[in-house]
DNA sequence: CTGTTAGCGCTTTCAT
DNA sequence: ATGAAAGCGCTAACAG
């Protein structure tokens, strides 16, 4: 493994070849496929290469090949505690097709998505994860590319896409806090140009109109994905009057910023204000009080997505696909029945 | 941009030349030094260039160039919080050099760097940062390599570091504690594998010690950087006799997790035990009670780690360096003077 | 300023 | 089972 001391430039498979005695042909096959050459000249070559401290070139592998054997997963922001676990089930079926698992941001501006999408183009990687709802124009309709989008998505595409039904999910917080009496439901919303959030905001509505009540008006704030974003929103939104007795948030980092603003006003969680998440991250089992959210199967999430890709890398045709996994509402501290005597306003 | 319809071979510089009426050689010029070639050749590269929808080739490229373009982030655990504040720092560096950063995770076990490590040696990234404290035996003494440890690091190893004094901002810490009347102050400790973690406990001893405690029988339990970790480092801790008043958590995260722990217990915070962390997540705001903790400037050792690495790549040869940036201790709300009347004990 | 030529390091026919 | 030879797509000399 170690580079012999006075050793600037990199053995290559001539360097091989030549200490085993062989052609450069058979040091790639004793290499790459064992069992295509005789168990004398494996042994050979591999003595060869490991004396030499041989490393194939990555590079020069692809460039003949025409395959890169990485793959790419875009998010839009690395520090969203949401996707290391998807990124975690990805991990696990790429690493059996010995395929390098690379991630990059697509960060602020959409157009950042172009640049890492010029990286499969340009063959740096073999297919990507899209986990970001927000494709490039001149993207979306490139054919039939080795592209599987993860949780969020742009309907315009006909990329596969692996994730759960967000209205459904919707619906069922929606329904939770219904059910515990709440009527005053508002909705801190995540940021408006992405599917999912339209979804989420579909599927609150769609519940509090089912209850008999105005699910067209009722007040709902947008944010970023983030605890600054379910601050602000929040903040909007305890603002106005009648004040809402529960939040259904976007995300769980959303509501843990929405719990921190609602304290800030003087109220209680969930005394005064009920608060559903979205999403199930392992935060939120921890904070006080333990938030009530939407578990989305995030690992398996991941699996099927690159499941998906690995289909489409092997040629396999995959018909314009929607892989729709169950989310679950999982109870817990932060949503109670409304209380009576309305709390005190600041 | 768009591939044109039925033409599924990619166009390479020959396509380009022919439609220019130029040599290959000039369309490489006028691509990538297009102040080489006269004006007018320029705009009918480009122009060509643009019609058959023409991306180089990065393999190729790389080949050729002895460049991949491309750095490579090693971190322990993508879904650890710590990160991704570094990394768009490094990122913020890297792109203005237009070249990409990868992400790559080294995982539970110590083998997987060195797996990632081969990237470098197979030309795949032109040099690698390490925030990971472990690394491989092999590569401890691979001689001037482009490789920079951030924020954690091995004290075996000759790469240069970037990072704060752990074992200073540990004493700080400690002293805040002591400062507000304190004399049980456990350590909720990191993984006893790198070496930050051993100096945070140097500088935890050392405090407890100058103050005339008995810092080296003070009691301390390690577990993962994570907030589970935290959690059943700190349930032995609030098990032993005396009880501690105060923790000192290696990470926020762990400071979470602690602070799960003793409310499970019955204990209030910071009233019946006051905690500080590590790091100053976003996270650490946002909890209630705030948490108290010790920032890490991440954006800026990012930014630094990432100019060094650009120096080593420009062959600028680094000494055996170690950029030490301050740390700050941010009081919120989970630390105060202790209690007189101890708690109950469940 | 531009073209010709060579070759980065590897894998893959095609022979033998 | 092995070797010879070609070439993936690009850019760096070197001429002109």
């Amino acid at each position: 493994m170690v580079a012999s001391p006075h050793s600037s430039p990199k053995p290559t498979v001539r360097d091989v070849a030549r200490r085993a005695g062989v052609s450069t042909a058979t040091v790639s096959r004793a290499l790459s496929r064992p069992e295509r050459v005789s168990a004398a000249t494996r042994e050979r070559v591999e003595t060869a290469a490991r004396e030499v401290g041989y490393i194939p070139n990555a590079m020069a592998r692809s460039l003949r090949r025409r395959q890169a054997d990485a793959v790419l997963v875009l998010v839009p922001d690395i520090g969203n505690s949401f996707f290391p676990e998807i990124i975690k089930g990805i991990e696990e079926i790429a690493f059996r097709q010995r395929s390098a698992v690379l991630i990059g941001e697509t960060g602020e501006a959409p157009e950042a998505a172009s640049l890492h999408l010029e990286a499969l183009l340009a063959g740096r990687v073999d297919g990507i994860l899209l986990l970001d709802g927000r494709v490039p124009d001149f993207a979306v309709d490139i054919e039939p590319a080795p592209i599987v989008q993860v949780s969020d998505y742009d309907p315009r595409s006909r990329f596969p896409q692996v994730r759960i039904d967000h209205e459904r999910a919707a619906v069922m917080a929606t329904e939770h806090l219904l059910a515990l009496g709440h009527r005053q439901i508002a909705h801190v919303a995540g940021p408006l140009d992405t599917a999912i959030v339209h979804d989420r905001i579909r599927g609150w509505r769609k519940a509090l109109s089912a209850a008999g009540l105005d699910g067209a008006r009722a007040a709902m704030a947008p944010g970023s994905f983030s605890i600054e974003g379910g601050s602000a929103a929040a903040d909007i939104l305890l603002a106005g009057r009648p004040r809402p007795t529960a939040l259904f948030c976007s995300s769980d980092e959303m509501a843990i910023g929405a719990a921190k603003a609602a304290r800030q006003r003087g109220l209680q969680i969930p005394r005064d204000l009920s608060i559903v998440g979205f999403d199930d991250l392992q935060l939120a089992a921890a904070v006080d009080p333990p938030l009530t959210t939407l578990r989305q199967p995030r690992r398996e999430l991941g699996r099927r997505a690159m499941a998906i890709l690995n289909r489409l890398l092997d040629g396999e045709p995959v018909a314009r696909q929607v892989e729709l996994l169950d989310a679950e509402l999982i109870v817990r501290g932060t949503s109670t029945a409304p209380t009576t005597i309305p709390a005190p306003v600041p």
